[in-house]
DNA sequence: GAGTGGTCTAGACCACTCG
DNA sequence: GAGTGGTCTAGACCACTCT
């Protein structure tokens, strides 16, 4: 007698944390305000601040805050939605298939493409780096190869690296009809080059969709794109800005 | 002079560290092998504990790790692709659409969905928990909100719970027929209902597939499926198998 | 009961942004 | 230079799984 428990089987502190934290992000914040910074959030709940810093990141995982060294926490918007769509216009190298190509390079792939590419895992493929942009921002950072094969008409003499070789890579590669794309999506977490172009730090977790484009039977081109999983949410089909997920509580049954 | 600098650049010891894993998980590991615990890993790379933890939940995070408490941390084998496709076959209450109904409930769903659905935010709707299983293991928690407008011929004086009851909404679900279905792919944390069917700790990274299914024009039914993160890869079209990503290193250019 | 991973602490220092 | 989040330490205890 004389104490009392709160809970009879014990939540960890981070988890009961996140939740408090969550519902107070729903009340009393707004997009964009900057919350107090870790050392006195932690003092103000009675906590280790790495303790508060476990929660801080499960928010953060969920997309509902936004953490930036030397400025501070904020609350994050919404994700935004962002097509992944299937349907055959976008294809690579389209007029619009929201995607900047930056750089192109003729390499040898991982061994795990070449092998998808049915090229020999020695054998070099056109390499293009493309960046999509989303409201005024990255989101995603692309590696798109291209086997020779797949672009017969492109000019051999050419510059061999830069974004105008990206351009006629993608020019080229459209021209071959293209039949048909699968895609999988995965969770993964950002390299270093990748971090960067996001605006991210290593590490930081994202979504890799994984998408191969046929013709004439063959694979004739393999992207792998990764997004960051903080700020996106990723739409098959046409699925509009509905927001329907927000937070791991499934308060049914 | 005297001292050598390994980068001139440094990078976080957690994450130079998790390089030096995952690449020693590649030459000198088998799957489902385990690793020392994490008190010796961490003196034999003289760092402390958490920093190692650090690293290893990185690798966990991207499926290469799995660890149990009180067992150990063993490699994990690849990640297993689970087909969320979108052809008419596999609708909800098709004879085998690898889903697994649970209970069911008719209460009122969360706001975001009865906004979704149309639905007054008071009205109670048809909740199925459905479980996904795949090679043997729970690899996705579901639940299925079905409007009464959408299963007209469901019997009104059934047991209005449990099993049996999920079947007879599915099947009437079935028989108004759906025309077109959207999906949302992000990420998110483990609930802990969620957490406990998919045998993992709450706060554990699921990938959310939010669903919507058409019939006659409106939303017919809303699904919110959340896949482990850890062990499945979403495939969209008809992947196969094909192991690809592997890492965060995107080792061209 | 022994051994594992999971949680938590109290402190230190570093890297970065901004006024 | 002040203030922020990011990294790291050395330790403690807890919850769980096996034997």
């Amino acid at each position: 007698m004389g104490t009392t428990q709160l809970e009879s089987v014990p939540e960890p502190k981070y988890w009961h944390l996140r939740t408090v934290l969550s519902e107070a992000l729903d009340s009393e914040f707004e997009v964009g305000e900057i919350l107090p910074n870790e050392r006195d959030l932690a003092a103000r709940f009675g906590v280790a601040r790495a303790t508060l810093r476990q929660a801080l990141e499960q928010l953060e995982l969920e997309g509902r805050l936004q953490r930036r060294r030397g400025v501070g926490t904020t609350v994050a918007p919404p994700r935004v939605g962002v097509a992944v769509d299937t349907r055959e216009h976008a294809w690579p190298g389209t007029a619009d298939d929201a995607w900047q190509p930056g750089d192109c390079a003729l390499a040898a792939p991982p061994a795990a493409v070449a092998d998808a590419l049915e090229t020999g895992r020695d054998e070099p493929v056109h390499t293009v780096r493309r960046l999509r942009v989303s409201h005024g921002r990255p989101v995603a950072a692309e590696l798109l190869y291209v086997p020779s094969s797949s672009v017969p008409g492109l000019p051999a003499i050419d510059a061999p690296s830069g974004a105008a070789r990206a351009r006629a890579v993608l020019r080229e590669l459209q021209r071959g009809a293209l039949e048909r794309r699968e895609s999988a999506v995965e969770l993964g977490s950002a390299g270093a080059d990748d971090a960067k172009e996001l605006d991210r730090l290593p590490g930081a977790p994202v979504l890799v969709v994984t998408t191969r484009y046929f013709a004439e039977g063959r694979t004739a081109a393999l992207s792998v794109a990764t997004y960051r999983a903080d700020t996106c949410r990723l739409t098959f089909g046409d699925f509009g800005d509905v927001e329907i997920h927000h937070g791991p509580q499934t308060q049914a049954s």
